[in-house]
DNA sequence: AATGAATGAGTTTTCATTCAT
DNA sequence: CATGAATGAAAACTCATTCAT
């Protein structure tokens, strides 16, 4: 009751943790929730319910329901990264990048249901109005860049021309198979597109 | 580019044919309203008023705001089948799939700001639940299914095998270009991957 | 076209007769889609169409709705003149109270569907503010004092005494068989309720 | 004998407790008002304003206004089990339809001016489409069927044959009386026929 | 008189956000 | 920090009534 201040001690079952963990599984409820619903279509209510968390109680770890989409795109640029992390131990940037279509390919249930998270999120945010203050529209695009960044980056070890235009190749390619997958309600299409990929990159250098 | 209050109306009009002009006023508007603030941040009021139309008005002609989604989505069917009627009388399937990519890259500027009309909305009604009774979710799929179906009856023409795969790729290129043209909020980017769209073509059978 | 003031003569095929007509289908269909679904629940529209009307046109035979409200009244009103005509040319009073009975028993399907037309009216409209302007909270309720008025005088002429109050007994039973009838929706339950009344009829003087 | 701000609320009260307390006063404005004015020409801002509750917040109690139609009709089956309940410690089955008599007429002024609740309610709900989801139209037809189940027991230990028959007849007294007592607006109808039926009751078995 | 169209007020419902405890 | 409850601003939709031919 009195110990208000002592929480930067490392004993890390405390007040400080159980609140560290709620905040973790907004987030990730939200993100979820958000991918699934979509922003518009989803209230506060619905990601509280899915955290478990009261719907009041949300505002105590996130101010607007704009953070929260923050927040879920803040999970997703950390799974880029996760993926990314795990594909940069392979020693051979086309492994990297197959690796990639891989785990594109891997999540085609989901696509097909949902479409790409960040995608259809950018999807979204996009058409909000750019002048609003504190403007949501182009964070999404800002883990597509980082995307774009690091297949870049492969492309450029690679030793293509261009690893720009390449990276934007790629990307466009998912985005767009994820799209149709999602339209059309066939995850079989991101196999397909998946493997057209796949071969792409053998030809490429 | 903007019609919103488009020049149709015919000057010595009876009352059916004013009202017919209305009607096509509120298509156009909702297309293009839609298009640019998506379905959900559109309000009934802003398809209104870019119509020049008073709110309660609105509902004589459409009857649910779902009505007026579709309305526009009629409306890019039948934008849809006038470019595809005009390249049809183009002698060579890959110059008719080599107009439809011009076309594309041709509405850089709009894709860039706001996305392919088709495509955003597909991924917005795809979050909708299927269940829901007169459900729209699919409303959009049916307007790019029908490109795939005139995309792949070029590629047959043309006499590649696959001709549906074909399809899929070229329009699922065109979706993932429009949507990173859109997330970037750059038109460039759809010149370039149209440019890569047309060598993809050339190089076919 | 000059002869509009010509309309006195019998000759009865012109515009004044179809007029009539018109006022006739409105007045029907308001007396019909008013039983079925309630003042508050009908639209001008649901009686335009009924009647094959124009809904534009209505205004022209009834200003306001509540003159529709007051046409099914008369309606209703006509109805029951018309039965107590026939009835009264009945020689024995106990025999038109009986051939009255008999007349509500043989509407039971109607009746178990929506109730007895000028009591549900009745109900709905004594819900209105009494003190509003032109209100037609006592409408329906002359309907019922006339048939009250009628019943009584065959009492009187039966020579039991107290013939108001037999009346209002035998009116009242009316209603609440004719309510039950329809919350039950049981119009077996008009017919069962119909022989009491014809017994304490037949038990009576 | 109007309870719309009722003294039900508990002086030191929780959270909980004054909520329940609130929910309660909606449930009582809504029986109220929806009997004095009806379904269709309440507002919930009626029962709002009634029950001092800000509009919006009556949403946090009952999702719909349907959901407030079937409060008060819960409202009005509490009342009815109340009335009975304590009927029934009466020793005599006839003492207890009595008992039922007086409460019926103790009540002559509000029936006089609203109709008796029930019924009203079962006249109104009756016109909605049967088909409606979720629909509401037999609800009040329910209550209906608990008194007429409970005078048929009362019939029963009488005796007298036919059991169901005279609860039918009971209750379609009291309706008729009811109604024609508003739509008369005259409560000494209803003391006048409920010594009918007190009669009545006297002289079976 | 006839008629399609217009108008505007009213009603239900949803929800982000805030508050009191 | 937690939590149920409160609030108020939208937004969709309905409809009686009026209007312009």
């Amino acid at each position: 009751m009195t110990d208000s201040q002592a929480s930067t001690a490392p004993k890390s079952s405390s007040r400080a943790a159980a609140s560290a963990a709620k905040r973790r599984r907004l987030t990730a409820a939200a993100a979820q929730v958000l991918h699934q619903k979509g922003v518009e279509r989803t209230a506060i209510a619905d990601i509280a319910q899915a955290a478990a968390v009261p719907v009041g109680n949300v505002y105590y770890y996130f101010k607007t329901k704009d953070d929260l989409v923050e927040a879920a795109l803040s999970e997703h640029t950390a799974r880029l990264d996760a993926l990314t992390d795990e594909l940069d131990r392979l020693p051979d940037p086309r492994a990297r990048l197959t690796g990639l279509v891989d785990a594109w390919v891997s999540q085609r249930e989901t696509a097909a249901r949902y479409g790409c998270p960040t995608g259809t999120l950018a999807a979204e945010l996009d058409k909000r109005d750019p002048d609003a203050p504190g403007g949501l529209d182009q964070a999404a695009a800002q883990v597509i860049r980082r995307l774009l960044a690091w297949a870049a980056g492969q492309f450029r070890e690679l030793g293509v021309p261009d690893p720009d235009g390449h990276a934007v190749t790629l990307v466009a390619g998912y985005q767009g198979m994820s799209l149709l997958a999602n339209a059309l309600r066939d995850p079989g299409l991101m196999t397909r597109e998946g493997d057209r990929l796949r071969s792409w990159l053998d030809a490429l250098g």
